[in-house]
DNA sequence: CGGGATCCACTGGGATACTG
DNA sequence: CAGTATCCCAGTGGATCCCG
């Protein structure tokens, strides 16, 4: 995803800022990783209980997900070679400095999602218009 | 997506915090609505500017990714029954109080883009030791 | 010009079973 | 317990053609 953006455009600086936020977008966009970061956020987790506390992510995903995390640096794997095994996860500083540019967004979320919805059912009302 | 995080559980604000920016990251995280967004900026522009602008969108997607965005209440359509017909998309009150947090995102990504892909090129190289 | 409709390839993501 | 591999389906998104 997220090779877009190809032109010999004016705003370069602007164009720039748009696929830094497109890459970013890219790993936290996906369906689980913001509730793993969120879930992270306290300090380390095991895997099963990162599994229970988010609820509804599958063992698959979760593995994705965490992969993700990892590769870029946002969160660090901690493995013990006990019997039975023991992983735990926990954010890296990286992943911490994240955290705040998140918040903003979701309190974002927070504070208009009221007018998100009425718009939502403005245009539903619209569209049913049309059918008449 | 995203009817994630259902479990009885401890820290419900959180959670909720959580599922808000689960939420609007379904809108915004997606292929193409940052791009449009970013090229909305400034003003009003044309359909056929946009595809243009952006560069690389198919035509179906980029009426798509309008249509979300109108529905969420982001963006204003304006159609003036002119021959050939002129439509014009620009941001709404509600679009642009979006900016703010989001550019709080991309500036993030642009000063830890170098830490995230240094990261990416270790997590690489760990992979191809094992392979060894 | 703007925007549907259709067709199709590709991928995200769930279920499940197997390994160490 | 943590992780991998396989299978399979639903959704995303591109290309194309058609309409006002």
């Amino acid at each position: 995803m997220m090779k877009a953006g190809n032109a010999l455009h004016h705003d370069e600086a602007a164009r720039d800022e748009c696929r830094a936020l497109g890459q970013i977008l890219d790993r936290v966009g996906d369906k689980w990783t913001v509730m793993v970061v969120g879930a992270l956020k306290d300090g380390p987790v095991r895997f099963t209980a990162l599994l229970r506390q988010i609820g509804g992510v599958s063992h698959r995903m979760l593995t994705l997900t965490l992969r993700g995390l990892e590769e870029d640096g946002l969160v660090k794997r901690t493995s013990f070679p006990t019997i039975p095994p023991k992983v735990t996860y926990e954010l890296s500083p990286l992943g911490h400095s994240l955290i705040d540019p998140l918040r903003t967004l979701s309190q974002w979320a927070v504070e208009h999602r009221p007018e998100v919805e009425s718009a939502r059912r403005a245009f539903r009302a619209e569209q049913d218009d049309e059918a008449a």
